[in-house]
DNA sequence: CCTATTAAATGGAACGTTCCAATAAATCAA
DNA sequence: TTGATTTATTGGAACGTTCCATTTAATAGG
C-alpha cells in the first residue's frame, strides 16, 4: 500500500494510465476531464498513499491557503478565545490559520515571523509581543504581505488595526465606579510600552476629570497583566497614605489578582473594594465575587480580523480600515452595591 | 530596497557579484566560503530584501524544520500550558511549533492533519480530537512521519503516546477523600469513547474496592468536561435518594462547574461536599475555595512529547516508548476537613 | 466525406532551491 | 618549474508541481 519513498503524481499517472498533467488537473477538481478518468485517477491516489506537496505546487501558483496567527500569550484564555472566532471564519474560506506564540518575547516573534514567511502564508495575523520595534514588521511589509493587528498597534504603523474601543471601555468602567460613589480610584497593572495602556489609562482619566475627581485623588500602578501584577499593585495602593477604595484593572487577570490579595488581607472584593476588570474572560462570571468587567467581544474581534485578511488577501493590497470594536459594561458583583443608595444598572 | 517581484537567490547572486551556488552556501552557513565573501552576499540579500522559499528548499531536502501541533480545545489553559512546555524544548532546538485546533471535531481534524503533511511538517504532536476515528492516523503512518499522542490515546493504536498516570491520580485521589470519611463517592464528567475517561474511572473503582466502598455507594455521572458539564453532574446527584458527599470530577473544568452548582444551592463546597479536580490548571489555586487536584504537570509533559519527538525525527523512526508521567494530588480547600479528626496532608 | 468545432488529454518549460561534480585559483612539495 | 593538494567558486540537474501550447479524439455541420 505504501512504496517507500513518497508518491509524487507521477507515480499517480503511471499507476492509472495518463500524464501527470491530467493528474495535475483532477487534484484541482478542473472539469475539464472526463468523469471516468478522473475518477480512475482518485482510485490511484488512494492507492499509492499520495500526499499533496504544497511547497512545490506554490512554486507556480503564488497563493497558498494557510496563514499565520502570532500571538503573544497563549496562555491568557482572551488569546484563546480570539482563535476561535478566527477560525470559525478562516474554515469556511478553507483557509487553515497556524498558530505560533510569542510568549510576549520579541526575539521569538522574530523567528515566528521569519518561520512563517519561508513557508509562504497568505498572510499574517499578528498580537504584536510587548516591546516590538517599530521597524520589525517592515521586511514583511514590503514583501508586500498582508498583515493586520489585532489587539494591539505599534506606535507610528500604518498596519490596520482590529481592536476594541479601549477609550470608552475605561470611560465607562470608571464612571460606574464613581456613580457608586468612589472618591480614590486606581489604575492597576499594565505599562506605557503598550498602546492599549494608554487608551485605557486615558480613559480611565477622562471619566476622573469628567466627573470631578481630582487628579490627585486618582492612583496609577503599572504592573504586569497577571494576577501576580495584580497581587503587587494592590499592596502598593494599600500602603499609601490615603488608599484607593477602587479601582480599575488593565485586565480581568490583573483583576482577579486584586481580589485574591484583597482576601488574603481579610478584605472583601466587593463591600470594601470596588475592583473591575478588562475582557471579561468566561472566567469572570465563575469568580467568587462575580467580576464586573468591561466585555470586548474577542471572538467576535477575532472573526472581524480573519475577515479584513480575507479581503486583503483578496483583492491583494495590503491596506485596509481600522476596525474599533464596541465594549460594554458587564456590572457583577466584584464592584458592590452603591454607597448612598442600592440598584446596580444593567449592562 | 524592495523590487515588486519577490528576490530569489538568484537575484542577490546578481547583486554580489557571484554564483547563484555561492549564495546558497551562505545561506546555509557553509565555511567553504570566503568570509568576505560571505560579507558580500549578506549585505546583498539585505539590500534586495530577500525572503527564503522554504517549500522551495524542501524539494531537495525533504526535512523541514516545523513540526504541527495539532490540539482538541485551545480554550482548555492545560493545553495552553502544555504548548508552553513543548516550545521551550522546540525553541533551542531550532524547530518551529505551528499549533492548530481542532475544537474537538474530528472531520476539521481531518482538515487540519492534511494540512500540515501538505505543508511538509517533519512530525506531529496531537491530542486526538474527541470521536477520531482508529483509521484518521493510518496516512499519516504509512507516509512514515513521526506523530505522538498527549493526553489522550486511540484504542488500538501503536502510535507512542505521552499522558500521565491517570489511574493512579485517581486512586489516590479517591483514597484522600474515603481517608477523609466519605462513604458515599462519584465520579464527574467525561464520557466512555475516551480512553482517558477509563482510566480515571477505572482508578476512582479500584480505590473504592480496595478501601471497602460497596459499588452501590458509588455513583457515575458523565457528562461534558467543561463547567457547564460539572453543573449538570452535581443536579444529577443531587437528585439521588442517597445522594453522594465528596466527587471526584474528570477535570478541574468540571470541578469548577460542580463547585459553582453548589454554592448555588447554597452548599459549601470542601464543607458541605467535597470535591477533587484532575489536571491542576493555575486557576485550581485561585478558587474560592481552592481545588484539590491532581497535579499532572502540563509543562513537563509537554516538554516530554517534544524531547520525544526530536528523539524519533533525529533517529528517522516511527516508533517509541510510552511515557507515562508522575502524578500528585496537591490538596487544598475544597475537600475540606476531616470528617472525623482534623488535619490535612501536604501535597 | 471533408472540414470546423469542441472536448479531453498531454509534453515541456518554469518555479527557487540544493548538491554533486567540475573548474579555477592559490598554495605547497619536490 | 611541474605536479599534487587544498581552497573557493560554479554550472547544471533534480526536486514535485502548474500552466501554456499543442496534439489527439470525438462530434457536428455541410
Amino acid at each position: 500500500m505504501a512504496s517507500r519513498a513518497k508518491a509524487t503524481i507521477l507515480d499517480i499517472a503511471r499507476e492509472a494510465g495518463v500524464s501527470k498533467s491530467t493528474v495535475s488537473l483532477v487534484l484541482q477538481g478542473s472539469g475539464l476531464i472526463r468523469p471516468e478518468t478522473a475518477l480512475k485517477v482518485r482510485k490511484a491516489i488512494e492507492d499509492v498513499g499520495y500526499v499533496y506537496n504544497r511547497g512545490a505546487a506554490n512554486l507556480r501558483k503564488a497563493h497558498s491557503n494557510v496563514i499565520g496567527m502570532v500571538i503573544n500569550d497563549l496562555t491568557n484564555p482572551f488569546f484563546a478565545e480570539m482563535a476561535v472566532g478566527m477560525e470559525r471564519v478562516f474554515q469556511s474560506a478553507g483557509v487553515v490559520p497556524f498558530i505560533a506564540n510569542t510568549a510576549e518575547n520579541p526575539v521569538r516573534q522574530e523567528e515566528v515571523l521569519k518561520s512563517l514567511m519561508e513557508q509562504g502564508v497568505a498572510g499574517l495575523i499578528v498580537s504584536p509581543a510587548r516591546g516590538t520595534t517599530p521597524g520589525a514588521f517592515r521586511r514583511i511589509e514590503t514583501a508586500g504581505l498582508p498583515i493586520v493587528f489585532t489587539m494591539r498597534r505599534l506606535p507610528e504603523s500604518r498596519i490596520p488595526v482590529i481592536a476594541p474601543d479601549n477609550h470608552r471601555g475605561a470611560r465607562l468602567a470608571t464612571a460606574h465606579l464613581i456613580g457608586k460613589g468612589h472618591r480614590r480610584l486606581a489604575f492597576f497593572g499594565g505599562s506605557s510600552d503598550l498602546v492599549v495602556y494608554h487608551e485605557r489609562l486615558g480613559g480611565f482619566r477622562e471619566a476622573c476629570e469628567a466627573l470631578g475627581i481630582a487628579s490627585r485623588d486618582t492612583l496609577v500602578v503599572e504592573g504586569e497583566t497577571s494576577r501576580r501584577g495584580g497581587i503587587a499593585c494592590l499592596e502598593t495602593a494599600l500602603a499609601m497614605a490615603e488608599p484607593p477604595t477602587a479601582a480599575l484593572c488593565f485586565n480581568d487577570a490583573v483583576a482577579f489578582g486584586v481580589m485574591l490579595a484583597l482576601r488574603k488581607r481579610g478584605l472583601e472584593p466587593g463591600a470594601d473594594f470596588a475592583v473591575v476588570g478588562f475582557d471579561d474572560v468566561v472566567e469572570a462570571q465563575h469568580y467568587m465575587p462575580a467580576l464586573t468587567s468591561v466585555a470586548v467581544d474577542s471572538a467576535g474581534l477575532g472573526e472581524r480580523a480573519a475577515h479584513v485578511m480575507l479581503k486583503m488577501i483578496q483583492s491583494r493590497t495590503t491596506r485596509a480600515e481600522d476596525h474599533i470594536g464596541a465594549v460594554n459594561l458587564v456590572v457583577r458583583d466584584s464592584c458592590g452595591p452603591d454607597r448612598r443608595a442600592g440598584m446596580g444598572d444593567a449592562a
